[in-house]
DNA sequence: AGACAATAGTTGTTTACACAACTATACTTA
DNA sequence: TAAGTATAGTTGTGTAAACAACTATTGTCT
């Protein structure tokens, strides 16, 4: 695991593990900044558009703050502020129940589906731009080991695998 | 391509290629955290690192500030600020050379190398706990599908494959 | 019932990122 | 050699993330 020279096992890398992660890094920024070009014009993140993903799908449901935050990959404290910009934008609508007065539940509004549908045909072609290129196959066998490569570290909560 | 409905092919997501999006993002996001674990106490950044060791790399040759920002992830106008704090703690010197006073080459000092060495084996393990659970012909067909997938949205620029 | 702990969000502050506009130096060419 | 252009960095400004500390509400236990 640490004889003296196994770096010309990769080249410009100290090991395969680096090369994996600056890889997966490069390639991440890549495909953001074109997610980027559809979301950008909309007015809207891609975070923010992942939470009203998220919404539609429990719609007409709505969703408690931090059980949001839990599923977004971004950190819960942020998820308030984000709220704020949705809500500012007529997208979700905030209520806070009488019955637990701790919960503020959300739930998409009219205009925020009718934002996912602008949005739905531009972002298909985006994905189509940032990733078409590879066969079903690959793009099979990346999902699964990016999955894999990250297995050991999911906490509890994200029950997206 | 667009047949009524080819949505049950991936569940929950829109397109196989929306899946691998997402999934990288996730994972990207998971081991970054991982590294954070490493530079934050040594009082840098992983971008940061980079810069060092792209430096180190070259040294005892300087390299120009430009040269540096085509080579990282972070874009170009961010690098000074970045190189200031490398400056600030004595990590890099700069010297604008009186031929061409434009250019501002940047080289590694000595203390800049030794926290490179004081480094190296803490990253090495966090390496390790990323993605030591994946087998080598596992990572290196993951190197090899990241590299594909962001093939066609490298600019020029960008000479590590 | 009152004290303590747990839950659910929010706010404050610091640091990073992104885009655009700007300065300084050198090259080119009429 | 002066004017225009290209090159190399820098600065300004607004937006987003990260981490910690805080408030409000409810549940629990004696």
């Amino acid at each position: 695991m640490s004889s003296p020279s196994n770096k010309s096992q990769t080249g410009r890398f100290d090991s395969l593990e680096q090369e994996v992660y600056l890889n997966l890094w490069r390639t991440y920024d890549r495909l953001r900044s074109i997610e980027e070009e559809v979301f950008g014009p909309m007015g809207i993140t891609s975070q923010q558009y992942n939470v009203l993903r998220l919404l539609a799908a429990h719609h007409p449901e709505p969703v408690p703050t931090l059980i949001i935050a839990k599923r977004m990959i971004t950190k819960a404290p942020d998820i308030t502020r984000m709220l704020d910009k949705l809500e500012a934008s007529l997208w979700i609508q905030r209520n806070r129940p009488s019955e637990n007065r701790r919960v503020v539940l959300i739930s998409i509004t009219n205009g925020g589906l009718s934002l996912l549908g602008k949005i739905a045909e531009p972002l298909r072609q985006c994905h189509s731009k940032q990733l078409g290129h590879l066969s079903k196959k690959d793009l099979a066998q990346l999902v699964g080991l990016l999955r894999s490569a990250r297995k050991p570290h999911e906490q509890e909560k994200n029950p997206l695998s």
